[in-house]
RNA sequence: GCCCCGGUAGCUCAGCUGGAUAGAGCAACUGACUUCUAAUCAGUAGGUCGCAGGUUCGAAUCCUGCUCGGGGUACCA
């Protein structure tokens, strides 16, 4: 149920009529910003709510805060509603919501034993409690994951992947109708590597015994050439620009002391800072040149891979003719890529069964390919291109650099792709919304994708760029392996379930009854803590920041993750099989949840506001609202576990089924709160 | 050069559509297992919210300048 909607609601007749006598003086705000300083207290000691609206309306009404906000307080209708309202302060008014509505809003919550898909095939189904339709239900497509399916899949994706899936699920929740689309790069210069590293260093008889592992390393293999013959390339050019650096900290460290007897501070300052970044582009350009020169020494002592680093020296020309022939429809490369390509899936598919996602649609670029012509007609047609340099340009005027759809050598590109996805989709799937969950280096291609679809006469779809920041590693920098390779996603979560299996395993044995589970329910439950742990440490995090991936603190496995989180869930399932019962006999048992002390209307109070937090993820896209909320409720739900007065079991009977019933409606919240966030739970830790 | 994003406790970060005394986790310290699983709970300590101005009843939050860091910036995706 929507409760900060309920209290507004209240709110807004007194609200309007207090606006209408301040017609003549323009200047007070608006009806809808007055309701939404209407809002949870901040400190638990205020009340449940606080309106803050007494303070802005002061000018505009010519009256004291304080004294519009007693009159506001006096008039507006709250029965039934709250049981307490005050004014404090300057001019706040505090809410305290009646103890009859909380228990009323909980059973209804807790009564409803709908069931709700969180996918379009509605295998996934979850707990609908009390949430209630939208008022305007959307088309809503999610784009998101799209990796390559040529290269496996890295630490790079988890990000987009699993906010991307999350999103999805809340609007489905919410009773929006979704399409998730992986736009997979199935068609792009990786399909050109593995191509022609599969005709010059494909293994046929590995090949045939084991696809997937061969394609890889064919992948990596060309990739390791490529990369060895840029160094060689850039090299020199890098030798030639420490000369330079070098040469030119000499200069400003001329000027500095030539500056030195001056007392032009300003000048001195900026002598200084050219200095450093002279300083700082040497010793960078040092290490990298260090850093190349090792690789090709390593290069040097590989035999075989130095004798195709001199065969295959016009490695790159090559991969993109093989692209381009691939896209020109050249049967033999058309051939190996429908031959390549279901291997590539599998590859990915499996990461993703491992992560339970699923997509309704996988519309890679290469589903698109025969539709660029035409679109880049379109554009024509529609007199938004223009030549320059060779290429074909949509100039738009808030950038300098226009968006370029076909290259020069008649070539289409990303955005021509992104543009057709647009025509696509708004053709087949009339969205309202197309969430795009990318990372933020991209924003200004959605910038100018956005312009221009606008251009075109996409107007009614409201395109969103939810962009989120990149990963970083312990030392700040871009998440990469010691080598400086990518950091695999499959060996992420292997990593990451065999943190859990130690632990699950240690608080196994030290259990006071001794060890209860076996080898197989211990690794089960260390894949579902595992895989929630790495989603969540991901998920809770503002997803406009960069992220620090730290992987002991991921798998800490205590404090504000995933794993605190789902033993809450085990924990009530404790007190269910303590109290020799089972959530279905508890809800067929219709006992009604009642109030006996303030940690259990503490527990309520955030339980009845699930809807609340799920539609606040939504204002700007942000799951890490849900995780604050699940955080905030599961602490709620401890305190109350571990007090003496809140005891379940042996309780009176009519408290102890009130009780129950709390704990169940705890359970079944969490549970659906988690697999809102894509993350599974297990009833026995 | 231009554009975008960020600087909050020792560490990692919430909070940013302005609200009362700036929060959490980790790390440190104290206490709670004959109890519904101690992966828990209660408590202590820790801050000139990068700096300087401004807007107003009120600023971590909005505006301006500065500073430091990251990213992007015409034919890669």
């Amino acid at each position: 149920m929507q409760l900060l909607a309920q209290i507004r609601q209240r709110f807004a007749p007194v609200l309007k009529a207090l606006l209408t006598s301040v017609e003549s003086n323009g200047t007070a705000p608006s009806l809808e910003t007055l309701l939404g300083m209407i809002r949870p207290a901040q400190n638990a000691q205020f009340g449940d709510y606080q309106a803050n609206f007494a303070m802005p309306l002061a000018k505009p009404l010519g009256m004291k805060p304080a004294e519009i906000a007693q009159q506001v307080s006096a008039t507006v209708d709250l029965q039934g509603l709250c049981s307490e309202v005050s004014v404090a302060g300057p001019g706040f008014i505090n809410l305290k919501l009646a103890d009859d509505f909380l228990c009323q809003q909980a059973n209804r919550a807790f009564g409803d034993s709908t069931s709700l898909p969180l996918d379009q095939a509605g295998l996934i189904k979850v707990d609908r409690l009390g949430v209630s339709a939208p008022n305007s239900r959307e088309n809503i497509v999610v784009d998101f994951s799209s990796p390559n399916v040529a290269k496996p899949m890295h630490v790079g994706h988890i990000r987009s992947t699993v906010i991307g899936d999350s999103l999805a699920k809340v609007c489905r929740y919410l009773g929006h109708q979704v399409i998730t689309d992986n736009h997979l790069g199935d068609w792009g210069t990786q399909f050109g590597m593995i191509i022609y590293g599969f005709r010059n260093f494909g293994n046929e008889a590995a090949y045939r015994a084991a696809p997937v592992p061969e394609l890889s390393r064919i992948y990596r293999y060309v990739r390791r050439l490529m990369d060895c013959l840029e160094k060689l390339r850039d090299l020199p050019k890098w030798e030639q620009a420490l000369g330079t650096a070098k040469e030119r900290v000499a200069t400003c460290q001329q000027e500095l002391t030539a500056l030195e007897p001056t007392s032009d501070k300003a000048a001195q300052k900026a002598a200084r800072k050219n200095l450093a970044d002279a300083q700082l582009q040497v010793s960078e350009l040092e290490e990298l040149i260090h850093k190349a020169q090792q690789q090709l020494r390593q290069a040097a002592q590989d035999e075989s891979f130095s004798r195709d680093l001199v065969e295959h020296a016009h490695l790159h020309e090559a991969v993109l003719a093989e692209t381009s022939k691939l896209h020109a429809g050249a049967p033999e490369n058309l051939q190996l890529w429908h031959e390549i390509l279901p291997h590539c899936h599998d590859e990915i598919d499996r990461v993703y069964q491992r992560l339970n996602v699923e997509f309704d649609h996988c519309l890679g670029e290469s589903f698109y390919h025969d539709r660029l012509a035409p679109l880049v007609a379109l554009l024509k047609r529609q007199g938004l291109v223009r030549e320059s340099e060779g290429a074909q340009c949509v100039f738009l005027d808030q950038f300098d650099a226009p968006m370029i759809v076909q290259k020069r050598d008649g070539a289409f590109l990303y955005a021509t792709t992104d543009l057709a996805t647009i025509q696509y989709r708004v053709e087949h799937w009339k969205p309202n919304r197309v969430l795009y969950v990318v990372d933020h280096r991209q924003s200004e291609h959605f910038d100018k994708l956005f312009a221009v679809a606008q251009k075109m006469g996409h107007e009614q779809v409201q395109l969103v760029h939810v962009s989120f920041g990149t990963v970083m590693g312990n030392d700040g920098k871009p998440f990469k392996t010691r080598e400086g390779d990518t950091v695999g996603l499959e060996g992420l979560i292997d990593d990451a379930v065999a943190k859990a299996l130690e632990v699950v395993a240690k608080l196994d044995e030290a259990k006071d009854g001794g060890p209860e589970f076996t080898a197989e329910q211990r690794q089960a439950i260390a894949e579902t803590v595992g895989v929630g742990a790495l989603k969540y440490g991901d998920l809770s995090q503002n997803r406009t920041s960069d992220y620090r991936f730290d992987f002991n603190q991921m798998v800490a496995l205590e404090g504000n993750t995933a794993t605190y989180l789902q033993y809450s869930f085990a924990r009530v399932n404790g007190i269910f099989s303590k109290a020799e019962t089972t959530p279905e006999a508890i809800r067929s048992n219709q006992a009604a949840i009642r109030l006996t002390n303030d940690a259990e209307r503490t527990l309520l109070l955030a339980l009845i506001r699930f809807q609340d937090a799920l539609e606040e993820v939504l204002v700007d896209y942000r799951p890490n609202l849900l995780c604050n909320y699940l955080f905030e409720l599961t602490q709620e739900f401890f305190r109350f576990y571990n007090r003496a007065d809140c005891r379940v079991v042996g309780a009176e009977p009519d408290v102890q089924a009130s009780r129950l019933a709390m704990c169940d409606l705890m359970a079944r919240t969490i549970k659906t709160g988690l697999a809102l966030l894509g993350i599974k739970v297990v009833g026995k830790m």
